[in-house]
DNA sequence: GCCAACGTTGGC
DNA sequence: GCCAACGTTGGC
């Protein structure tokens, strides 16, 4: 008996891993994560979720693409290498901190849906990412949003 | 367990 | 580059 689907927004600097990265690559491990909360968003993930995979830290920020959970949680291993930036001296084998999904590309948008359409857009009232101050890199999205989300990317841009 | 200091995120 | 909003750390 599987759940229904869930649907989660994951952030990443297109500096470090972009859309056009995992157009390369097709699936990735969600390296890095170091924040309980979203920690444990993917721990509740399953495969088969479907994630909104949006630009931080770029102008302009954005969802960009759609993926798709493609592993259950599994430990991070950049975690147990002191040579990773990522490293967590605290970790052990036997009892890892930090835990990543694999992500696959469903798709790369044919636009950019920009934070300032998602905050301008009443549809999505009450989506995370358009909370000031809101810096979760893994959020939970609700599947009405994430429809409309789509939509808005499969239509003109905005101006 | 409190909370001040510190580090990070991420929009602008 | 600035800085507000957070999350984490560590002294007490």
């Amino acid at each position: 008996m599987s759940r229904a689907v869930r649907h989660f927004l994951m952030k990443t600097e297109p500096d470090v891993f972009s859309i056009d990265d995992l157009v390369r690559v097709g699936k990735a491990p969600w390296e890095g994560v170091r924040n309980y909360q979203a920690r444990n968003l993917m721990r509740e993930m399953a495969i088969g979720d479907l994630v909104l995979f949006y630009h931080s830290s770029t102008e302009p920020p954005g969802v960009v693409g759609l993926a798709r959970v493609a592993s259950e949680a599994y430990p991070d291993a950049s975690q147990f290498d002191p040579k990773s930036e990522y490293h967590e001296p605290r970790a052990s084998a036997e009892r890892p901190f930090w835990y990543l999904v694999d992500v696959e590309l469903a798709e790369k948008l044919p636009r950019c849906v920009t934070l300032a359409e998602l905050k301008a857009d009443d549809a999505l009232d009450g989506m995370l990412v358009r909370r000031k101050g809101m810096r979760l890199s893994v959020q939970p999205v609700e599947p009405a949003h994430y429809a409309r989300v789509v939509e808005l990317a499969r239509s003109p841009a905005p101006g």
